[in-house]
Order: structure tokens, then sequence, then C-alpha cells
DNA sequence: TTGATTTGTTAATCTAGTTTATTTTTTAAA
DNA sequence: TTTAAAAAATAAACTAGATTAACAAATCAA
């Protein structure tokens, strides 16, 4: 059980003593995946939030025409969830699955209001972390309006340096939201005109 | 000066008392823009998140090649803001401009820190409206991986009945991503084919 | 070390949505 | 009430990216 990366984290954004980290630890739990596992299954709750400590998930779904698309990464120090699942406590319309053996930190819904109520600094953490989400899911929307696919490519590359060696090109291809063939299309244009 | 909407609304998440109410109202101020004037503008830092009283807002940005893309619209009981520039105090991306007279109610930054510390709760309701409004945008690019135009457009008059009826048909063109001449043509086949 | 499965490439054909240009309709100002 | 400007419709030519299909590498299990 390797709780630190998790506290190092919280320490960029606040401060907590002891008391309170005590009581963070007692109100959060660990747990360890296997590659292949699945998180969350889409139909059921998402009973938590997971912090990654290690690993690698993707966030997916399956649509109408029994296309997946993968809508987010996930790699340590980040947060991974269905968010709209786990606040409505509603059946998820994603699948969050790991994509190398993954350690999380867990919050479920209820331990989540206890620690807002006793560690108000908490809240004011998920706040300003789902301030930093929206922004980043709008500058999706917006980079999804302005830029070709290429363009998009070559920022996700920028963006998530880490990610590109980790998992496969069709993963890749699909977050981005065009077929794999086009993508390898791309690259090898991006490789004969070097950029 | 009319202060009760807002009231109103906040009354649906949590109850204030009057004392509350009082400090609310003392750290926002109350604001009236006519038609076609910027609330927010590209460039410079957005200072406010704005709730809605009444009227109608876009929010766009011009990219590099000249071309306007509406991000969202907002009418009464919405907020209205450039939230990255808001929470990092440096020049916006996004244009904020009122389609019709707008009034709103108005949160500093600094304010808005104090009314989180006075009023926890008033936190916990922003903490929440951040999370549908991540939920939301999540929504949007989902669709945009798995709808057609002509669904997301359908998606759109659904989700937004109230939208297209105060707004030109061009600015519902260029929220959804598409031309206004392919939205004509959606709008042309959808009369054809009665849905 | 071999066969099977997963991943990636290439190329031809196809289509959803764009571009450009012209015409018609609606809105609003004088 | 007229007129100019803004908004919407129509249509032809065009393009970014999808689809299909065949094949080539890489990975992995036994």
């Amino acid at each position: 059980m390797n709780y630190a990366p998790f506290l190092n984290y919280i320490k960029n954004f606040v401060d907590l003593n002891e008391k309170e980290i005590t009581f963070l630890r007692s109100y959060t739990n660990y747990k360890k995946y296997f590659k292949g596992q699945y998180i969350v299954q889409q139909g059921e709750v998402c009973n938590h939030t997971n912090f990654i400590i290690s690993g690698c998930t993707e966030n997916f779904y399956i649509d109408q025409k029994g296309q997946e698309h993968i809508v987010t990464f996930a790699i340590e120090n980040w947060w991974s969830s269905d968010i709209s699942s786990f606040i409505t406590q509603k059946p998820s319309d994603f699948n969050v699955k790991c994509l190398e053996d993954t350690e999380v930190i867990q919050f479920t819904c209820q331990n989540q209001d206890e620690i807002f109520k006793n560690i108000p600094k908490m809240e004011t953490l998920f706040r300003k972390l789902l301030e930093k989400a929206l922004v980043s899911s709008q500058k999706r929307i917006v980079n999804n309006f302005s830029l070709s696919a290429k363009d998009q490519y070559i920022y996700f590359k920028n963006q998530y340096p880490n990610i590109e060696q980790r998992v496969p090109q069709y993963m890749v291809a699909s977050y981005l939201g065009i077929t794999k063939e086009f993508l390898s299309k791309i690259k090898a244009h991006l490789v004969k005109n070097k950029s």
C-alpha cells in the first residue's frame, strides 16, 4: 500500500495537518487493479473517484453503432472516474479500464461528503480541480472546432508526451476521434515532411 | 436592480439565512448591459463570473483564420464567463457578448473567495455547479464523436428549446461547428422528411 | 519457433460537410 | 413606406477524413 504519492500531490494545493491526514486516510481506500480489469463498467453506477498512484487507464464508451470511443486517458497523479454517474449515482455511460496494472486511491460518494464536511480545504481543492478539468474539457471542444486532425494530433503529443508511448496507436486515433488508418496517414505525412 | 431571481436560483441548492443573504448581496454586484455590449473581450482578463438575471449572451472566439466560433450561449438562470481567464487571471481567449439587453449578478475573484470563506455552503454550491458544467462539457465532446451534424442539431434543439428562437440561425451553426449553409441544408432535409 | 492474435500501413473509393457564388427573404432604419 | 443591410436558402464544385480491403509487422502464447 502506497499512499505517499497522493499526499505529495495534495501538498501542491493545500497543507494538511497530521490529524487531517489521518482522517483523510481513514476515509479513502487503496486498491490495486491488474491490466485489463475494469474500474467502472458501462451500465453500472460509478461508486468511486479514483486518484491514480501508478498505472494507466482509459475512459471509453461504446456507441449505438458498436464503435468504441476513448474519452480520456489517465496516468499517475491524475483522476479517473465517470463524474456524471458518480454525482447522480445513476448507471454510467462509460467504462474505465486499466491499460496497465494500476494502483488507485478511492473516494466513495459518502466518504467524500464526510471529508468535505470535516476538512473544508479538501472541498476547495476539489472545486479547483473541477475548474481546471472544465477548462481543459472546453479547450478540447475549441480544438475540435479550429484544428485539423493533424494539428489535434500534434497538440495531443505536446500536451500528453508520456501517453503516446504507453498506449497503442489505434487508441490515440480513437481519442482524437479519427480512424486508425487516417492517423497512420497523418504520421507518414509528418515523417515525410519532418514536422 | 433585480436581485430576487438570483436568490430564488440559489434556494434550489442551499438555504441561506438573512445574515448570509445580506453578506452575499454586499459581495456581489448587479449590472446591466445593452444588446451588442461585451462583458468580456478576447485579450482582456475576465474579472467576473456572471449570473444572468435576464437576457442572452454568446461566448465566442476568433481563430487564427479569422473565423468566429460560438462556444456557449447563456440565458436567464445560467452562468456566463471565461472560467479559464477568471481562475488564472490571464488574458481571455474568448468574448462574452450580449445578444439582448442583459442583467447580471457579478462575482469578482476576490469577493468570490471571501464569500466561500464566510459561507462554505456557497463553495459547495459552486463545486456542484462545476461538476454539472463538466458533465455537460464532456457530453458535448461525446456527441461530437458519435453524432452526425443532423443529430447534433436535433440534440441541441431538445436540450436548449428556448435558444433557437432567440438567436440567428448562423449562430446555431457556429455553435454546432458547422457552416450556416450546411445547417440550412439539414433543416431543409428535416422539413422534407418530417423528422 | 511456430502459429495466432493484435497492431500498423497503404491505397482505392466514397461521403459528410466545406467553399464559393448567386438569389431570396427578413429585419430594421430613415 | 421605401430602402439598405442582415440573414437565410440553393446549388455546384471541392476536400478532409471515413470505409473497405489486403497485407505487413510486432507481440505473445505454448
